[in-house]
DNA sequence: CGCCCCAATATTGTTGACAATTTTTCGATA
DNA sequence: TATCGAAAAATTGTCAACAATATTGGGGCG
């Protein structure tokens, strides 16, 4: 939403290319190739590769040496990992957030609640604000936990594959009011200050999302 | 101690500068000029650069843009942040740990603790063989967890900047023998393939360590 | 005497060319 | 016809020069 003035051009970059892997312009699996894609965006290689270098760090990117760089392609086993160090970090997240988080920043989450509930009785309960929303909340949650490493651990590190792959098993997660009610739970105990009830509830929700996908992996017979 | 015969110069680069860096051959907080070091090492400052930006995304080094890169230097309120997110992630690394481990695994962390014992006994119980001694077993647990993007998170992404600050309050995390005693209560968890119970004795293992970092936190009366 | 501004210096950001490696193409041979 | 291997093309790794930005040092002014 925010643009910001990116100072230099492989920060530029960054953005863009992030952009482009998270929306799909750039698909998982896709070769990397630095002098079309400078080209493209008008700069050098230099700036590229080092643009790619950051999003290999946040696992968007993966590049082996002298054979370039790729769109990450994950797996529905390593889509499962990442939910299982979600679990891990959003846990404690949750937990830090129930003591740390302002009065205002409780309110605020509240609302976004709201304008989910909205969202889905106008879509009927099955579109794909939800998707976004389950995102932003858990985003929100992080970003306010006061531990600084753990904030961008999850919103820096992790949250791009995230969105990237939040299509993959959407439709599989329940309905989206269950989802939402379930995050109604998680606000409620951020709202009474209970850390160890806020951690619990959210490890729950992500290892139920997690379940949903390691199910798949046993229907393994569709699939080209 | 293996070591690995890196293909390209930037891989090398991180290699050499992580070690550096690790030992405390580059100090926290110490300015890295490019030029320097790329003449130090031979090589030009294009891969240098590729190097410090890996070792950006392993928080080994902070840079700005238009400003350069320094070695990361933690605070004590850093260094607590970075126990929370172990305490997150190495707790579920151990439930895991607990039902993956092959029994092979299981024999050879209980030969790592023997050696541990032996070392201490040795050493009169303060010697500095437990700090690395206590990384070793965190890291073991990790690398056979079976989860392959948490164990990279932990042993690739964090632990080198752990083994960089092991000196730092090594001396109040009590003494060796009660880390161990520690670590033996782990092992037997693991042993008895009790994940749930292993998860939680890693997590208070760490957060007592944490403890003892947040408790000087108050104590900020004779630092310069 | 202290502070601010400006020039000089040093450092980082960027570019295009060259070297090394991988991938592709195409023909020879079984 | 399929397969192997070698030449050709494309791509990545590396380098040194140039441009843009930050840092430093010194002189003038209040």
């Amino acid at each position: 939403m925010v643009s910001i003035a990116t100072t230099t051009k492989a920060e530029h970059l960054l953005e863009s290319l992030q952009k482009a892997i998270v929306e799909g312009d750039l698909q998982p699996g896709e070769k990397l190739r630095e002098p079309d894609l400078a080209r493209s965006f008008g700069t050098s290689r230099g700036p590229l590769r080092d643009a790619l270098r950051r999003l290999e760090a946040r696992r968007l990117v993966l590049s082996t040496p002298n054979a370039g760089a790729r769109v990450t392609s994950l797996s529905a086993q390593q889509l499962a990992e990442l939910y299982q160090v979600r679990e891990a970090l959003e846990g404690t997240t949750c937990r830090l957030a129930a003591t740390h988080m302002s009065d205002n920043d409780i309110d605020q989450l509240d609302h976004l609640l709201s304008q989910h509930e909205q969202a889905i009785k106008e879509a009927g309960g099955r579109r794909y604000f939800r998707q976004e929303g389950d995102l932003d909340f858990h985003y929100r949650i992080a970003d306010r936990c006061g531990n600084a490493l753990l904030r961008s651990a999850i919103c820096v590190d992790y949250y791009p594959l995230m969105r990237m792959y939040r299509h993959k098993f959407s439709v599989h997660e329940g309905r989206p009011t269950r989802a939402l009610s379930e995050h109604r739970r998680i606000w409620s105990a951020l709202a009474e200050r209970d850390g160890e009830l806020a951690e619990i509830l959210m490890r729950r929700h992500i290892a139920a999302a997690r379940k949903i996908i390691e199910d798949s992996l046993l229907n393994e017979t569709d699939h080209d």
